[in-house]
DNA sequence: CGGAATCCAGTGGGATACTG
DNA sequence: CAGTATCCCACTGGATTCCG
């Protein structure tokens, strides 16, 4: 079920829960911040997450994938077959949002740590 | 235990990662919305959010009121004793993301209702 | 009034193994 | 290479009850 499915379904939707109900995930704002960077590979991002698993990296993409955040694309020209995922337009609407988040976290942090 | 020890505990720290835990769970987001626009008690607070229990309204204040975020203060000379929540000055500056995110959910949830 | 304690169900995510 | 399938545990959040 989509993020989205999973809001109206139940009554009151709340927009900022529809947000955060996208973004939460093991694994998601850091495959996120990654793909900003433009289009991976399943392995390629699998190497830049140390101590996800193949499962959980199938998992998450499957959920941003859904949500239209991302777009997978499969070349099956190629042997071994590749795929690729890369952020949709909507995904490419989140960054600001993505960033303001990870600068405010990192004050925080920084905030908290010298008390 | 708070959303910032739950990072730092373990190995790498992602920023995003960490405003997210602050901002996850079931009513807070809500709760932030509602306490934008100033000090609520604690009833006042639990009768803008039907279907919250007062166990997870207590819940959720805690954990915000641990990550700083909130802040409580209680009356005494008062019978029966009143409490009141404010956003802190981490909290408020906090304000224009949620505002973002709320603003990026409805139009996603726009988007999405007119395929 | 504003919680805390206890018990319980549903789910997110880890370990491991298998596959087109 | 890029996934699925199964099993399992820990944790979130709900219902209910009790307390200062």
């Amino acid at each position: 079920m989509t993020a989205l499915e999973m809001q109206t379904r139940h009554g009151e939707v709340c927009p900022l829960d529809t947000t955060l109900k996208i973004l939460v995930g093991k694994w998601k704002s850091i495959i996120l911040c990654r793909l900003t960077a433009g289009e991976l590979r399943f392995t390629e991002l699998l190497n830049t997450l140390p101590g996800c698993t193949r499962r959980m990296l199938a998992l998450q993409l499957q959920e941003l994938s859904q949500d239209q955040i991302i777009i997978k694309t499969v070349d099956l020209t190629a042997s071994p077959i590749k795929t690729s995922y890369r952020l949709t337009a909507l995904g490419t609407s989140l960054i600001p949002i993505i960033q303001a988040m990870d600068a405010w976290g990192a004050t925080y942090i920084k905030t908290l740590s010298s008390n």
